[in-house]
DNA sequence: CTGAAAGCGCTTACAG
DNA sequence: CTGAAAGCGCTTACAG
């Protein structure tokens, strides 16, 4: 079954073969005939003719496609929370609506930045939707490839042609947790981070929650975990138990649930004794035997504004916010 | 910064562009001088060559992608587990190793069957992976395309060229539930699962379950939900509770800690009065309050077979199954 | 207003 | 052993 080319279509039709394309990709062209217009689009129809993309591709030196580049330590992360999965249905939907295919990319640790350039290279990519922390020499590299990229849930700031960025309002995450940790009568607070560096997420929303704490004239005291999972929150349940606080802000909700659960099991009474609030909302937060109090964002969202993004050269260099909101539960 | 093309090699080298073509695409080519081998290649690397995938797809009528087609329900079921997510990330390394990129397509209520034929049509795909319970009308529509696709965790059968099926031992599974149940003492056994078809993959662990359940004499009480999500099982709980059973299998993980969870606020206890079991084993089964007892079932490596069966022409109109085991945690 | 022709960058018979 | 040439299916100046 060979496939139905502009050529049978412009043999049958008695036309060119640019007249063909003419009518088949300027819908309100008018230098033809309404007819000849008509008789065309009925032939391409009964033909079943659909546009060979690697053809156009290549003449146009545009493959319509963007790649969602996913950095290796998601893999481990997704077991977590169907969190990145929202993301990508969000930067799915918004691409489709305009007309682009997005290609999934999970980097392997094994992967060299060289690889990976060529790759995308080879591609002719329309645009590059890079989720969380990246090798910067990967940014750069990319960024060599003169095509658009958008950042996403990445602190770095390059100030660059190309660059975009979409953040959360972490830090202002950050304050409304500490502020409403504060409000129900919790005095002694913690946060619960992964390691924080300038150009993490969990920075920023550890800033926002100093800074509301120091404002209100309380202290807060630190807790670094390698990672914010479920088992990490669990474990340390015990040491923050002993710590004498009576709070804790967790920087993502799975790290949550997991002191919760862990300091329930060693018979705290939460949210009487002890406040928890998470970051994220993810479904499980509310879907739990005790639902948690947490800072909502739209993940969702984000995927679309970065596909969005793409196509503006306003936003070079800048950073689009998405903002959250505290959603009460029952765990303060 | 415009692309370097075999050409400019060719030029550089003092060769034809087949000749680079040819040292470039066949790795141990033999009629060509090493010396001349070499230098190609030196000049290829020094000048940042890479192959435009888009003119190699036109020639060879082969794109070198694959796509994943996510039916519409798939976007309300992602928030109840990264289940999917692991698939797609056991499709993508798999593909990788083989060269191959992947698209992601979460298909939309509002697309319709040549809508998406359409699209699959102009991309030239090398194989179609997809995921769950679609429109047969779409199946028998893309394989009209004349390329490979695979069919995971979905039981229509059709015995056709380049039709191949990925499922998991649904039936074995429900068997190893209910003996399970069984062994641990419970007598009055229920199944909670989603409503039952033929062609669904509840309709087959219930199968198994059943079996069992009448073999070893007992009769086994039947609960069917919308769907098999969380706030369902919670739902569920209290005619689950007045039923009079001490035991059920959950057609899903998720369901089943919903369901716990909702008996276990109604002053149930479990495991000591009731016994709860559910199928798939997400991270989540055995990172809870109360980790659940399970059917485990190897997601990635679905995903992988997936990708390998498309090649196989052996396996048309064939199901492979992947194998499940009992993983016994807190819950029986 | 319409179409012949060049060209996108590659692969692959085929001729020398 | 090597390369000129055709051709994949499209778009787009440009000429008539």
């Amino acid at each position: 079954m060979k496939r139905t080319t502009l050529k049978d279509i412009a043999i049958r039709a008695g036309v060119s073969i640019t007249t063909v394309s003419n009518v088949l990709n300027k819908k309100n062209i008018t230098s033809y005939s309404e007819d000849k217009k008509q008789e065309i689009l009925r032939i391409a129809e009964e033909l079943n003719y659909e546009t060979n993309l690697a053809a156009k591709a290549l003449v146009t030196q545009q493959s319509n496609m963007i790649v969602v580049l996913l950095p290796p330590y998601m893999l481990g992360w997704i077991q977590e929370s169907p969190f990145y999965f929202y993301l990508i249905s969000g930067i799915e939907n918004k691409a489709n609506t305009m007309g682009l295919d997005v290609i999934i990319k999970f980097i392997k640790f094994s992967e060299t930045v060289e690889e990976l350039l060529a790759w995308a290279k080879s591609r002719c990519l329309h645009g590059i939707v890079v989720v969380g922390e990246i090798n910067k020499s990967l940014i750069l590299g990319l960024n060599k490839l003169d095509i658009p990229i958008a950042l996403v849930d990445n602190y770095t700031q390059f100030k660059l042609k190309n660059i975009h960025y979409i953040n959360t309002m972490d830090e202002y995450g950050g304050m409304l947790a500490a502020r409403h940790l504060m409000e129900q009568g919790y005095k002694r607070l913690c946060i619960l981070t992964s390691n924080i560096t300038e150009e993490k997420v969990d920075y920023h929303r550890y800033q926002g929650f100093k800074k509301a704490i120091r404002q209100a004239g309380y202290e807060e005291s630190l807790v670094i975990v390698n990672t914010t999972t479920y088992q990490e929150g669990y474990d340390i349940s015990y040491e923050v138990k002993t710590m004498g606080v009576d709070g804790a802000f967790c920087t993502s909700d799975i790290l949550a649930i997991g002191l919760m659960d862990g300091l329930t099991n060693l018979g705290v009474k939460i949210p009487e004794d002890f406040g928890v609030i998470g970051f994220d909302n993810i479904s499980r937060s509310k879907e739990n035997w005790l639902p948690l109090t947490t800072i909502n964002q739209d993940v969702i969202k984000k995927g679309e504004l970065a596909v969005d993004t793409l196509n503006n050269e306003q936003s070079w260099g800048s950073q689009v916010k998405v903002s959250v909101n505290l959603i009460k539960r029952q765990t303060t």
